[in-house]
DNA sequence: ATACATGCAAAACGTTTGCAAGGGC
DNA sequence: GCCCTTGCAAACGTTTTGCATGTAT
């Protein structure tokens, strides 16, 4: 199960297994999608306080349970590889919704590409598409 | 001249034409990379105030003078696609300088067969990437 | 027992807003 | 002269911090 593999990532990194973040980690994986700092503070507000969430979250970041994605007007956080294979979205600017998409293999040899041209070692990248979902296209069409 | 370009773009949106904005506008020009908002504050606090350059960017923002991209930290902004071609950029994550790329034709590719592929049609996209530049690449290996 | 993690409260930070004064058209 | 734009000051929301208490190992 993903919880054992988050478990395991807490030991390894000499963590501590609190209810708190088991019950963050939780609502990530129920979430299952790109989730912005302020909804997860609202998620778990009830019962845990504002900065327990801010410093797990910098936890998780650091050992690599949670990836940010920086798109849109603030960031969100969603579970990294680890648990999901690697993957990009495409947000609706009109409704919202969030469409994932894996990692396209021609993506990954352009990648190469551009690190061999310019000497460069890329460590993460990051592709953000926004635009309109076929909804809200037809919408605006007939609007 | 690109100047030029800028007080068309006010003209054309019933916009006046103040040395506030002016400012702003030489600036970015100036800084010819990603700035961040708090850096292009702290440029032009000595003779502008903080609101007026967030109500500037606002407006710039509308009227298509700069894109905001979503990347690192925070979002930082830059001069449109009017004023440089369109490209993306990589961030060498150790001594923060950016190098800029030109668009891929094999990213625009991809792109299109996503569209067709999810019935979504893409309004805006942005590719960062992070990593470490061939300097810090040397300076890690030999540490 | 000994770290480490949490909650609380307060501070720091970036950003936004209302309003009166100033400046472009 | 009109209306837009600016500066000021205060408000606002988010994120961070210090410290005492609680808790996993």
């Amino acid at each position: 199960m993903t919880d054992q593999i988050f478990i395991n990532m807490l030991q390894k990194n000499h963590l501590y297994q609190t209810p708190e973040r088991l019950l963050i980690f939780k609502e990530l994986k129920n979430f299952d999608a790109p989730c912005s700092l302020a909804t997860l503070v609202d998620l778990t507000t009830k019962s845990l306080d504002r900065s327990t969430v801010y410093r797990t979250l910098d936890t998780f970041e650091k050992i690599g349970v949670i990836t940010k994605i920086y798109a849109g007007w603030k960031y969100t956080v969603e579970l990294s590889e680890v648990f999901h294979s690697h993957h990009h979205h495409m947000t609706c600017s009109q409704c919202g919704v969030v469409i994932s998409f894996d990692e396209p293999p021609a993506l990954l040899k352009e990648l190469k590409r551009l690190e061999s041209q310019n000497g460069f070692t890329i460590k993460s990248h990051n592709l953000e598409l926004s635009g309109l979902c076929s909804m809200c296209v037809k919408a605006t069409f007939y609007a």
